[in-house]
DNA sequence: CGTAACTTTGACAGCGCTGCCAGTAGCGCT
DNA sequence: AGCGCTACTGGCAGCGCTGTCAAAGTTACG
């Protein structure tokens, strides 16, 4: 240990500890650094000879590059974040399935933040994620705090709104109506000859798809059945739930009891409401029908099949991918608007 | 246009164009960058005055602190890497969301990889993760290549799997004996009388936990019932979903009458396999028993409700976060494995 | 009033890459 | 041989932060 001074004097290096860079490939295949960047990214830049040395090299050593200095340095993070209300739902699951499915195969990786239905949350999730400097932003709504959107426009990046439509997006949007899907159902319950339909779902949160679904069947229903009063019932903090959905069923039949069909804004509910008909003694659609929302692999499946509305879950992941890799690749080119719409499936419970 | 030559000898910025830097804000502020960063991050650290006036320009500027910088500044990324099989099931998303919860309120952001149950995938979703320098990852399983592995051990940082347990794991271990499970379960559905069981799954994939399943049961029937022919039933290329679930039903009934309990891998199979059953006008559990795996919601709200094993699916999301978080503060502490154990729920359906 | 200890601040280098530029080598042509 | 090309390569600065150090200011105390 006589060697203190010159320890001292050499200043510690920051470096972290046993990882690999650049620059060490670079001295070990014999060429720069630039060289070696070249290579890994634009193979074809560079010669033969040079790309076989880096690859050895990279190899040997289990060189990973480090995406944080590429970011830094070239100003692309190959980022993209998600910001979904839940992801417990298959729906939202399916979303992010396609989604991150169209981004990996671009080489692009993919951020999830959860907002639980709550629009602090969802503004907290933005600016921490525009800390990331992500490439591009996917939402699930149109519908945000007036600081979310200004946050969301003044970065300046492509982002895409989903699951919702609105004649002001963001910027770019795919999904479907969610207040045209339960006109639809008005429209188709009226028409099977139901004359007393009770609406149902979840209205307490911030959830705006719930309300414009509401809103959609409500106000077709003025227009259908003029005479008949407009019944709505809400889970209010018994959230989404199958077991929400007995709930809903039990409510409608005490509230309510001139209810000829219970027209629930999500399968989740309708299932749950289907099972609890049952469990009472009740045949459904004969003493009381039930509409679900979303078509989840299930609803085809139960006694009585489940009559809803299919919705594109996947696909909108995989669209709002795809636009997201469109816009980076060409920041200029114009924002898109795609509405996939929906298929109203019509089966036995109603 | 006089002034080219002046224009072309300012050597041409690669900053990102409109984005706010701290050393905008420490201007602002009147202080210097060090002391934007301490107050951002340390505010006790600062004056009060300090403090104030930084924060006045943070709010003046919406200045959004470049995460991608800090990182490579501090060596210290803010992030966890999860890697699942999928996300469109409901038991991964139900961990997703607990990992995402936990982590979120400690201000780590989550990036997501799913590898569609495929090992090339997973090796290559990991060695994109690592790109990223995360400060911990969580996997599903325990059962990776040799060079998965490698790239796991070799990044020094906390690995946590999950679903699973093993021996010997990579560093921490969250989840259950997915073996054991189905041990219990082939003991309790010996001694509620059955005799002529058959497992059923999807053995095709590489997901070793189906496989365990498989293993706890055979084993264990082995044991409580050696005259008894083992009948395993695969869902192949049909893999996990409600219709295959029905094929398995049908498929047991063709080539194994003499089933009376069809022990199945998951209830989605269950489900199907139930509403199966239900639709050849069979009953359930009289003509044939059904069980299933995961206690999904609806599994108890069927009729007859599933009998069952329940999993902890958010725990070990949550457990998992809380792990990695402690070792990113103590990285000399120990590893950790936890058996967040399963609970069979004796129901109606066996 | 002087000293020691603490608090607060700023300067500076550098984290690991990439963009830009300039330079060299090799080629076909006049 | 000399020219203009193209193909390939290396040098350099800098992306936006943070860690470290040293200096300045402040307080406590004999």
């Amino acid at each position: 240990m006589t060697d203190t001074e010159e320890v001292r004097a050499a200043r510690p290096t920051r470096r972290a500890t046993q990882t690999v860079t650049l620059d060490e490939v670079a001295a070990l295949a014999g060429v720069s650094p630039s060289t070696v960047s070249r290579a890994l990214r634009n193979a074809e830049q560079v010669s033969e000879a040079a790309y076989e040395a880096v690859m050895r090299a990279v190899a040997e050593t289990n060189y990973v590059p480090n995406r944080a200095a590429s970011h830094l340095a070239s100003n692309r993070s190959g980022t993209v974040a998600a910001i979904m209300p839940a992801m417990s739902y298959s729906v939202f699951a399916d979303t992010v399935h396609g989604l991150e499915e169209v981004l990996a195969a671009a080489g692009v990786q993919l951020f999830i933040g959860a907002t639980g239905y709550d629009a602090v949350r969802e503004e907290q999730t933005i600016r921490a994620f525009l800390g990331r400097r992500p490439d591009g932003i996917v939402m699930v709504g149109a519908t945000h705090t007036a600081a979310a959107r200004e946050m969301l426009l003044r970065a300046r990046i492509p982002v895409v709104e989903t699951w919702d439509w609105t004649a002001d997006p963001i910027d770019s949007l795919v999904g479907f109506s969610n207040g045209a899907a339960f006109t639809a159902m008005a429209e188709f319950v009226v028409s099977a000859g139901y004359r007393h339909p009770t609406f149902a779902g979840w209205l307490t949160g911030a959830d705006s798809r719930a309300h414009e679904r509401r809103d959609g069947f409500t106000d077709a229903l003025r227009r259908l059945l003029p005479d008949e009063p407009i019944r709505v019932l809400d889970t209010g903090a018994r959230g989404i739930s199958a077991d929400a959905g007995g709930w809903l069923l039990d409510e409608a039949l005490a509230r309510f009891p001139e209810t000829d069909v219970l027209v629930c804004a999500s399968d989740v509910f309708a299932t749950g409401a289907l099972l609890r008909a049952q469990a009472r003694g009740l045949t459904v659609p004969a003493d009381i029908a039930v509409t679900g929302f979303g078509d989840f692999e299930l609803s085809g499946l139960l006694h009585p099949a489940l009559t809803t509305i299919q919705t594109p879950n996947d696909s909108i992941g995989r669209r709002a991918g795809e636009i997201i890799l469109e816009r980076i690749a060409a920041p200029d080119s114009d924002s898109v608007r795609a509405d996939l719409g929906f298929t109203l499936v019509p089966r036995e419970s109603a």
